[in-house]
DNA sequence: TACACTACGTGCAACGACGCACTCAGTGCA
DNA sequence: TGCACTGAGTGCGTCGTTGCACGTAGTGTA
């Protein structure tokens, strides 16, 4: 790889690694881009020649956060593939890594309300509306495991998803328009549809 | 200081530090521009903009080393001003860190052999040719060490130059050509009227 | 001698970080 | 309502790093 391409790979990584650590600090949108620069150890021009808005650090940083969850299920999945306790641990890690993220910014991002990008729309649709068959097709070949166990775990990750991002969301103070609303029920009922049974619905 | 000032310094100060390293490993001249570029962590053009040459690296990795030494000395001077023991300390240390030099380099740097810029003639004047009592005043005065001490120190750290120079060059198979050692031969004579009895010639 | 090979050093253009001045939107206060 | 202030985001010129092609010098080898 090109040392420039490095360079600039470093540096979108280290905003990144300062967004995450603000937002674990302080919750979204409680820091300034001149704080994220000072963290990242950048000019803070350059965060916009990587990034088009703060908001889209943020849900960058998000989405980075959700793979890596993802990333950690499939090498936990692939060394023991067959306990059962490091299986419920990982859910405990799952549901930490989903916590730690900002859920309503990533799910509206998802779903382009944030802006109108059909880039974005089309990377929701791979994230989130991808069907479970096809999602535990995938895990299933990438590691191994047996896929009725890699079913459970799928379900129980968007089911987490779900039900963490409801919670946020309420919690938020119920920000959203009415149109962003419907899309969010209309997750939900994707979701639900996916997940079964195993899913909740809080008050 | 401007950031961009900062990246530029740190840039530099690599490049040095990979060069000292180099230099103390495998001497002078046994490696490439390639090697130190990948050693700083920078492009090999990079090298070419903060020095004009390999030599102009390696001569200013010397004298950086030189004034490091200098400054310990007066930092060691200033703390303990009339310890005697912290003296002889010191001179160990003044003749390690010119142990460290690649001393023959530093001293055709000093005179110009290597190229005939004015600059650095007269950059030679100012360090090596200022006569001792000069030198002698100046520390005096940085420093706050009795006068007399201060000579002392004078002699000793330009006689461990001379010698530990002259020590080297000669182990280096004498590639100096006929102009160089001529001039090598009317530095010692200079330092041998700077430094007075103090001096010892080795065969 | 001819030739391959290696390493130094240069000229040049592209690219990205940077600084700065600026507009704009939101907010608090008199 | 008017006004000051703060922070997001933009436009643009500057500057340093980088890659690449190139010329050159020294050295080993047939």
């Amino acid at each position: 790889m090109d040392r420039r391409a490095e360079l600039k790979a470093r540096h979108r990584e280290a905003i990144l690694d300062a967004a995450d650590a603000l937002i674990l600090d302080r919750g979204r949108a409680r820091f300034s881009v001149d704080e994220l620069a000072d963290r990242a150890d950048i000019a803070r021009r350059t965060v916009f020649n990587h990034f088009s808005s703060l908001d889209d650090v943020i849900m960058t940083t998000c989405t980075r956060t959700l793979n890596r969850a993802v990333d950690e299920f499939l090498a936990v999945a692939g060394v023991t593939p067959s306990s059962h306790g490091s299986r419920v641990h990982l859910f405990d890690e799952i549901t930490a890594a989903i916590r730690a993220m900002d859920l309503p910014s990533l799910v509206l991002y998802f779903f382009g309300l944030l802006d109108g990008d059909d880039a974005r729309k089309q990377n929701a649709d791979s994230v989130f509306m991808r069907s479970s068959e096809d999602l535990t097709d995938e895990l299933t070949r990438r590691s191994g495991v047996d896929e009725f166990e890699v079913a459970i775990l799928v379900s129980t990750l968007m089911n987490g998803i779900a039900v963490v991002a409801r919670h946020w969301m309420v919690q938020s103070g119920g920000t959203l328009d009415e149109s962003s609303r419907r899309l969010w029920d209309s997750l939900l009922d994707r979701l639900i549809r996916i997940v079964g049974d195993g899913f909740s619905t809080p008050s």
